[in-house]
RNA sequence: GCCGGUGUAGCUCAGUGGUAGAGCAGCUGUUUCGUAAACAGCAGGCCGAGGGUUCGAAUCCCCCCGCCGGCUCCA
């Protein structure tokens, strides 16, 4: 019952750094633009863009309908009902005329008007309409410039010429509010900054950022592939598996020291066992199939049910727990075609996932313990910057408050122990338990939940589970789902654009490259790569015809911690001239040194800083 | 799943109705070289799959599939 891998929604995301107006701004156009703070000026450029965007498209698609446009990190947007598909040349055309608004510098009047007479300016817009209906005040906002008029609550620029540098970057599909029950619209995005400078690096930051994209990199050092064969569901190479599996030791590592135990349980189950979670009728993605005995099987989506057979299987006592099941098994779960990426997204994968089944005297230790772990991974990992969730009781919800107002209170209380903020998604918890989530960005921006906390109070009352308690009775244990690193997958995904592919020695599928500086030295680079393999060393030789300088430049490319550089002085000294990734010549350095250095690097797990710039 | 885009050699891409191209990678040969690319040659493609239009289709049409960007979903 882990909570799958998820990305924010976009809006929400979108929304983080350009602050909607503050409700003492709405109608404050009196100030002058230009003695606004610098974040609400620029809140209102991309408001007011996204207007000359819709006056733009309104005047190239005179029957075009349209619905919102916010302002958004980087830039806005706007969602049009068009009566065709827009194609990229119609972006440059709009462009075009909206520089033109910007020229004209037409101002940019607001006002108050009632509702009735807001039917009637917008009598052929439903979208503008339903909008109104929704709007509790009497009156609604009501702004233009030129030509054009539009429904808003406002937060806009004096004039059209004040907007400052945009480019109108693509268009894609997008519900009318979000429901995909209702019509889909076109949405038409845009970049925007104060000036053409900061415009021109942001778009070059986004190019920057393709280049450490994992999917990207994930080819260029060999590390997995897709195919369509079995979309989402990841061919990792022998590097890719050399660092998925480093990341199972490391985790593996861990579990003496906090008490869990491996397990193994089955890929595919009787689907009984998800009527019984109760996810069954929840899990349209799950996949299933009959047998030949009219028997529907299923492949686990995940672990919790099968390890709640597993505690089933003995009974406990009280002095016999916490019971800690780790589990890094593979899961399958059905993700619909669209939604699929790289490895951040796929089909199939595993977590390092563990349920924890403890006595709720036991519950605020344990829940401890897990946070000390997480922020003990985190930091080895060297990860960045990680968002923390505490996603609330929802709507519907199993068990009662006092648990929940507990629960609740215990997570924020060790998230802010743990050091780390944290914002609170409300309502956002699952309907049995609420969550601590942990997101960290992908190299465009995008947010990634990796790591989950969850107290459940429901799944093992559902399972039947019980202990014996010192009073002799049968108890309810209450459950932990935890995963740190999450799906592996993401995971990966996530760090190989984080460390741009430059891993850290104990992760790194080739650890050094001896190069030869000629052929007769290759005998030597041999020996130098049994001495230092003797010790648990990943080191190839490059013995290709290329010269040094092409060699040393394909370890560069594939970002290989150290270069051992060997010819005649070398081979005469026994030792190797070393360099780093970073393109440092550490000079001669006997072998046996060489290799000392990489075991203390390898076996402290130091993560180099990986994004310097 | 939905909207739009896209699919040509291992990779990055050119080729818009008339004999499939380049660079890199690969292979072979020559070179044996001191810290980010030696030189030459060779080989490599059912142009995503299927159907249609046409004398003729990588190119036009239909329909699948994958991928990319969003939207929705995400136990």
């Amino acid at each position: 019952m882990l909570r799958a891998p998820r990305a924010l929604e976009g809006r929400e995301m979108a929304d983080q750094e350009t602050q909607p107006p503050r409700e003492d701004q709405v109608h404050d156009d009196e100030t002058p633009f230009a003695a606004l703070p610098a974040e609400e000026r620029l809140f209102r450029m991309r408001h007011s863009a996204a207007h000359v965007l819709a006056e733009a498209v309104l005047e190239m698609f005179p029957e075009a309908k349209y619905a919102i446009g916010p302002p958004i990190e980087h830039g806005f947007y706007y969602d049009f009902d068009l009566p065709q598909p827009l194609v990229p040349d119609d972006l440059e055309k709009l462009e075009a005329r909206m520089r033109q608004s910007v020229k004209a510098d037409l101002p940019i009047h607001g006002e108050q008007i009632s509702k009735g007479r807001a039917r009637e300016v917008f009598a052929n817009q439903p979208y503008k309409l339903e909008l109104i209906d929704d709007i509790e005040d009497d009156t609604v906002g009501y702004f233009r410039h030129g030509e054009f008029q539009d429904l808003c609550r406002g937060g806009h620029t004096d004039s059209t010429g004040q907007i400052g540098a945009f480019k109108l970057t693509h268009s894609a599909g997008a519900y009318w509010r979000g429901d995909e029950h209702k019509p889909m619209l076109q949405r038409i995005y845009g970049a925007l900054y104060p000036t053409q400078e900061d415009l021109d690096a942001y778009l070059q930051s986004v190019e920057e950022a393709q280049r450490r994209d994992h999917r990207r990199l994930g080819r260029e050092l060999d590390l997995f592939h897709l195919d369509p064969i079995s979309p989402g569901s990841p061919f990792f190479h022998p590097k890719g598996a050399t660092l998925y599996n480093g990341l199972v030791e490391y985790v593996r590592e861990l579990y003496p020291r906090y008490g869990y135990d491996e397990v193994i349980t089955p890929l595919i189950f009787n689907t009984d066992i998800f009527r019984t979670s109760g996810h069954y009728d929840l899990f349209p993605d799950m996949y299933k199939m009959m047998t030949g005995d009219d028997v529907e099987v299923g492949v686990k989506p995940m672990n919790c049910p099968g390890h709640c057979v597993l505690f089933d299987s003995t009974l406990y006592s009280y002095r016999d727990l916490p019971i800690r099941f780790a589990e890094f098994t593979r899961l399958h779960r059905n993700e619909r075609s669209g939604v699929l990426h790289g490895l951040t997204r796929v089909r199939s994968f595993s977590q390092d996932d563990s349920h924890i089944f403890c006595t709720p005297e036991q519950l605020d230790e344990e829940m401890a313990r897990v946070f000390e772990m997480v922020r003990e991974v985190y930091r080895d990992l060297a990860l960045g910057e990680v968002e923390v969730r505490i996603a609330t009781r929802p709507e519907r919800f199993v068990g009662n408050p006092e648990d929940w107002d507990h629960a609740e209170e215990l997570l924020k209380e060790l998230v802010s122990k743990a050091g780390w903020s944290y914002e609170i998604a409300e309502g956002e918890g699952a309907f049995y338990a609420p969550k601590v989530e942990f997101h960290f960005r992908d190299a465009i921006g995008r947010s990634w939940q990796l790591g989950t906390v969850q107290i459940d109070m429901a799944m093992a009352t559902r399972f039947g589970l019980r202990y014996i308690g010192s009073d002799g009775e049968e108890h309810t244990p209450v459950m932990i789902h935890r995963a740190i690193l999450g799906s592996l997958e993401r995971f990966l995904g996530v760090y190989i654009e984080h460390t741009e592919g430059r891993f850290p020695l104990w992760l790194a599928p080739v650890q050094a490259v001896v190069v030869p500086i000629a052929d007769r030295h290759i005998e030597y680079a041999q020996s130098v790569q049994r001495e230092l393999r003797q010790r648990g060393l990943r080191v190839e030789v490059d013995a290709s015809g290329e010269r040094m300088g092409a060699k040393i430049r394909k370890a560069q490319l594939q970002k290989v911690p150290y270069m051992l550089v060997v010819g005649d002085r070398e081979a005469e000294a026994g030792a190797v001239a070393l360099r780093d990734r970073s393109g440092d010549d550490l000079g001669a350095v006997p072998v046996f040194q060489v290799g000392d250095r990489m075991v203390d690097e390898r076996d402290s797990r130091t993560s180099q800083a990986p994004i310097d710039a």
